[in-house]
DNA sequence: CGGGGCTCTTGATCTGGGTCAAGGCCGGCT
DNA sequence: AGCCGGCCTTGACCCAGATCAAGAGCCCCG
């Protein structure tokens, strides 16, 4: 079982890489205006990847409107906090975030990392707040999607309502999967689960399949597959030791795919 | 943080324990007849737990028709098998309902155990195929809700909607709690934390807050909570040898409810 | 009402990963 | 450039929970 197919995901899709650097060139250019910088839907690289998955070109231009305000967030900083007013979601446009969620006595658990194209916020539907922390790893931008425009333009569009359910369940489904990995799985097929199934997005997103700057500290990563970062470290050693991964700190290149691969699937048996 | 809050529950609920007798004795007077017996979510006493929260009488006559049968599920029966054809959701009725998901290797986990008023299905929406077996721990009934019609009717029913969106964000939210859970605490803990989780539940139906009787193995638990059989046996005794409950195969009492909550919060320090 | 097959409990032992500790690396800031 | 603090690695040791094993309770069915 995959850890978190995403596997709607178009092949077509164009590398993203070109169009990031155009923003970046102009965000130089001119600093200021950020904010201002309006991308439609309908123009943007990501939408195969994203909420308007399947829309007519009609919808798109409803949902354009819909999606008025891009937002950065810097590195470090929180896109919104467990316990916040929920009235949006989020898209990732660029960068990468992680979404945790705190005990009562302050331990805490990620419980995902979001990368260009994935919603943010959906937890907040159920109590009208936010049931979890949403920081970034690394710059980013988001689109932010006010929660009763949407509602109310999926009640006249069927394809986006229908989008829209399935992003829903395709989290519902993922969780699953992490549930799986945490009830069942050891150290190094936890390790080897998530690595796959992150080159797996990033391949969805036109970068390579073998080589990954990983935008997060082992600690996070444990803290995600429900390991202590000594443990993570030691198995990205394993890792190089057995030849399937080249590791210089947050720099990976999966060296052997089918092995990784072979770990999740058959344990060592 | 709760393991699964459900806590939108109205607590006004009046027991359904009366009525459950009544279906019982009717269906011991006409055993044939079982799948004819039409129960109108109108008239339903689980409508405050279940998806009708909220709607208007309006509605509610609508969701009457689009609920139409009902279907019963025999223990050990399967509901819905990974990689069926997903066409409907399904609300339990009566009964208890247990769904797992399977890695390639044949482990398995067990992602969540339904009871009345619980929603089952909900992760079939993202790929059109159930993702997850759901199958019965006792004789049960469910209402079948045909998922087109319900995003048919949902686009004419903001309350609907919205209700919807509700349950399935609060999947999400319930999946990330069982998150936390796997990924940082420790056995005891678990256990506590699954235990007040299901006598609240059992409580927002009318039962006992403080005498349960378990429908799952120690095995079921164990995957549940990612802990093996045994480990779950030698926890309960434990709780029993420090008077937190009393232990008698499958009926737990609970004996210091606030005793099970501290350890769920501060743990051991 | 007696036998067979699940469950559940409990004991003994083992081990994967946690814990504690000591350095090394690297990037940002003065 | 050089220093400081946050990350990362690695070693030594330990322990919670897994594994293996034996037997007891319970329920269904003939």
């Amino acid at each position: 079982m995959q850890l978190a197919p995403h596997d709607t995901v178009a092949d077509t899709l164009a590398p993203p890489q070109a169009a990031h650097k155009t923003i970046m060139k102009r965000m130089e250019r001119e600093p200021i205006r950020i904010e201002a910088l309006k991308v439609a839907c309908s123009s943007c690289n990501l939408r195969e990847l994203c909420l308007p998955v399947g829309l007519s070109d009609d919808d798109l231009d409803h949902l354009d409107q819909l999606v008025g305000s891009r937002r950065p967030v810097k590195r470090g900083d929180t896109l919104f906090h467990a316990g916040d007013r929920f009235e949006s979601l989020y898209a990732v446009r660029t960068g990468f975030f992680k979404t945790c969620v705190s005990a009562d006595d302050g331990r805490d658990q990620v419980t995902g990392f979001q990368m260009a194209g994935e919603l943010l916020g959906l937890d907040g539907i159920s109590t009208d707040r936010h049931a979890c922390d949403a920081v970034a790893l690394e710059d980013s931008q988001v689109c932010q999607i006010p929660y009763s425009q949407l509602e109310k333009l999926s009640r006249e569009s069927t394809p986006l309502q229908h989008q829209f359910h399935k992003i829903m369940s395709r989290e519902i489904v993922r969780d699953h999967g992490v549930m799986l990995l945490l009830g069942s799985m050891r150290a190094e097929e936890r390790l080897a689960a998530f690595l796959l199934n992150l080159t797996q997005r990033l391949q969805a997103r036109g970068f390579s399949a073998s080589s990954l700057v990983l935008r997060m500290t082992r600690e996070e990563i444990g803290s995600y597959l429900g390991l202590k970062l000594e443990t993570v470290s030691r198995t990205f050693s394993k890792f190089q030791d057995d030849r399937l991964l080249e590791v210089k700190q947050r720099d990976i290149r999966v060296l052997d795919e089918s092995g990784l691969r072979r770990l999740v699937n058959g344990p060592s048996c």
